[in-house]
DNA sequence: TATTATTGCATAGCATGCTATTCATGGCTA
DNA sequence: TAGCCATGAATAGCATGCTATGCAATAATA
C-alpha cells in the first residue's frame, strides 16, 4: 500500500510544553472573553487598549505600544478599528504634528464597568477549579515569566568608544 | 480646553487578570518560537499540527480538529498552507469520499528533530528564571485549567423524553 | 427509490498579530 | 537655510484564529 501511518518515537510531550499549554489556554480565554464582550461591541484586541485608556486617555499611540507590548503596526490597525467603531477619537498634538493623541468617546467610557465586569467573570469562571493559593501562585508565576521575558533594556545603548 | 485626560477609578488590575497575563505570555512565546522555527520553514500555527502528525500521520482533518481544540475552518486553512509548503499530502479516503487523510512528506518528517529541539529551547529559555518545582507547578496548573475549561461532554446528548 | 438529514471539508469575511516599508513631520547641522 | 536624519504613524502583505455559510458525499427514512 502506498501510505502507511507511521508513529515516530515520542520526543516531545505537548502536555509538558509551556508554550503549547499557554497557547491553548490563551485561545480558551480569548474565546470566553469574546463571548462576553462582543455584546458590548468590544473585542479581544481592543480590550487591552481600552483598559489603558480607561485608566487614562489622551495617550499617544507610541505610549500604548509600550504599555501593551504590541507592535506599532498592530496598534495602528487596532486603533483604526476602534475609531471606526466610535470608541475613540484621534486628535493631532498641537506641539508635534506627528503625534496623535487618543481620546475615549462617551460611549467608550460607559463601557468600562460592564466590560471589566465581564473580564472579571471570565477570569473567575476559568479559575474556579483552583484554590485561592493556587490562583495566587499562577498569577505570580505568569508575572514573573513576563518580567523575565520582556526587554527592559533602554532601546538605545550607544557606549561609543 | 476641549480635551482633558481623565483617570477613571481603578477597578481592574491587568497584573492580576489571568486572561490578560496569559494573552501577553502567549504572544511572547509565539514570537520566540516563530524566531526559532521560521528558519526551518515552520510557523506557530502549523507547529501543533506537525506534532500531531509526527506522532502519527494518516489522520483525518476532523481528528486533528479534536486533538488540537481548533475550529474546523482554522484547520482547513492551516492544512492548505501546509500543503502549499510541501509539508503534507492529502489523500481521499477510499471508504468515505468525504474524508481526507493527511500524510507527512519526507521533508516534514525530517523536520521533527530540529523543530522539537527548537521548541524545547524556547521553553527552557523562557522558564529559565523559575526553579524546577516552580516549573512543575506552572505546567500542572495550566494542565488543570485546560482540563477544567475544555468540553469533554459528548457532542450529542439526546435524552429524548 | 426519492427525499431529506448528516457529515466532512472548503470558502468568505473579519479580527488580531507580525515584519517590512512608506510617508509626513520635526530636528540637526553643514 | 538647505539637506539629512530621526521619529510617529500608516500601509502592504501575510499567518492564525474565529463565525457563518456553501458544497459534495453519505446515511437515513418516507
Amino acid at each position: 500500500m502506498l501510505f502507511m501511518a507511521r508513529k515516530a518515537p515520542m520526543t516531545f510531550d505537548k502536555h509538558r510544553s509551556a508554550g503549547y499549554l499557554i497557547n491553548h489556554l490563551a485561545r480558551i480565554f480569548a474565546r470566553n472573553l469574546s463571548d462576553r464582550i462582543q455584546p458590548l461591541g468590544l473585542s479581544t484586541g481592543t480590550f487591552p487598549a481600552m483598559l489603558a485608556l480607561w485608566e487614562q486617555d489622551g495617550r499617544t499611540q507610541k505610549e500604548l505600544v509600550a504599555l501593551l507590548d504590541i507592535e506599532q503596526a498592530t496598534m495602528a490597525n487596532t486603533l483604526a478599528r476602534m475609531e471606526r467603531d466610535k470608541l475613540i477619537l484621534r486628535k493631532r498634538d498641537a506641539q508635534d504634528g506627528r503625534v496623535q493623541r487618543i481620546w475615549l468617546t462617551e460611549r467608550a467610557r460607559a463601557l468600562q464597568a460592564p466590560a471589566t465586569g465581564a473580564a472579571d467573570a471570565v477570569n473567575a469562571a476559568a479559575l474556579a477549579g483552583l484554590s485561592a493559593s493556587e490562583r495566587d501562585t499562577f498569577l505570580a508565576l505568569m508575572g514573573k515569566l513576563i518580567a523575565a521575558n520582556t526587554d527592559t533594556d533602554p532601546p538605545d545603548d550607544p557606549t561609543p568608544g
